[in-house]
DNA sequence: GCAATAACGGTCAAAAAGGATAGTATTATC
DNA sequence: GATAATACTATCCTTTTTGACCGTTATTGC
C-alpha cells in the first residue's frame, strides 16, 4: 500500500504533520490547557497557580510554564531584581487567541464530567 | 502554604482534577485529535486512516483508536466475519459534540504553522 | 533567631507514550 | 502459485512526560 507524503506544518523549530497536531504539540499534555484555563480571566502568580493547581509538582509546573513561555503563549513577567520575589504570568497576544479554544476545552470536558 | 482541595471530575473510570484536563484525558495524545479531524467528514476505513496519517505507526493507530472506542468518542464497525475483511470507523454521538472543538484545534494550528 | 514565603532548579526514578519490526489468517488478484 | 491487501497483534525498545524529594537565596513576620 502506498502512503501519500504529508504536508509537513512548523512551529518553533518542530515539525507536525497535521494542523491539529501542531496545536496539541503546544498544549497537549497533562497540564497545559489547565494553566491556561486559570489565565483566561487575567495575570497570575506562581503560587497562585499553584492554589489552583494543587495536584501539580513545582518542577512540572515550572516546565510547563517554561515550554508555554518558549511557544510564545505566555508571558513571564518579574518585579523586583536580585532575588525574584514576584514573578506574574499572563497570556500572550498569541496566547489570547486560544482563549475560545480552552474554553471549549473547558465546557466539554465540564459537560461529560460524570461526577 | 496551603493548598486548596481540588473538586474531582470523573469519566469512564479515570479521574480529573479540572474540565480541562478531563478533555485532554480523553483527546489528548500526538494522534487522537489527527484521527478525530479525518472523521468529521465521515467514515473511514483503518488503512484510509493510514493513507491519511502517513507517520503514525500501525500499532499506535490501533492503540488509539482503541481508546477512542473505550471513551465512547469513535464506533468500531465490522463487516464480513471470519478474516475481518472490513472494519469502518465513525464518530459516535457523543464524538460528534467534539466536531466544534476538533475543528478549532484545526484552525488555529493553521493560522499559526509558518509554513 | 526561627520559621515562613517566594519562585524556582537539580537529581533520580517511575510511568506513559510512541516507534521499529515482524507476524497472522483469509481472500482477491495477477 | 506467488503476491498483495485487510486489519490488525506481539515483542521489544526508546523517548517523553511526570512525579518525589530536597536545596537555594533573600526577605519578612513572630
Amino acid at each position: 500500500m502506498e502512503l501519500a507524503e504529508p504536508r509537513i506544518l512548523k512551529y518553533n523549530g518542530r515539525e507536525y504533520p497535521c494542523c491539529a497536531s501542531l496545536t496539541m504539540g503546544i498544549i497537549g499534555g497533562k497540564w497545559k490547557t489547565v494553566i491556561l484555563y486559570h489565565l483566561i480571566n487575567g495575570k497570575l502568580r506562581y503560587n497562585e497557580l499553584r492554589k489552583c493547581m494543587p495536584t501539580v509538582t513545582e518542577r512540572t509546573l515550572a516546565l510547563q510554564l517554561q515550554a508555554l513561555e518558549e511557544d510564545g503563549i505566555i508571558l513571564r513577567e518579574v518585579f523586583h531584581k536580585k532575588p525574584p520575589l514576584k514573578v506574574e504570568y499572563s497570556l500572550t497576544d498569541l496566547g489570547s487567541t486560544l482563549v475560545p479554544l480552552i474554553q471549549a476545552i473547558a465546557n466539554w470536558g465540564d459537560s461529560v464530567a460524570e461526577n
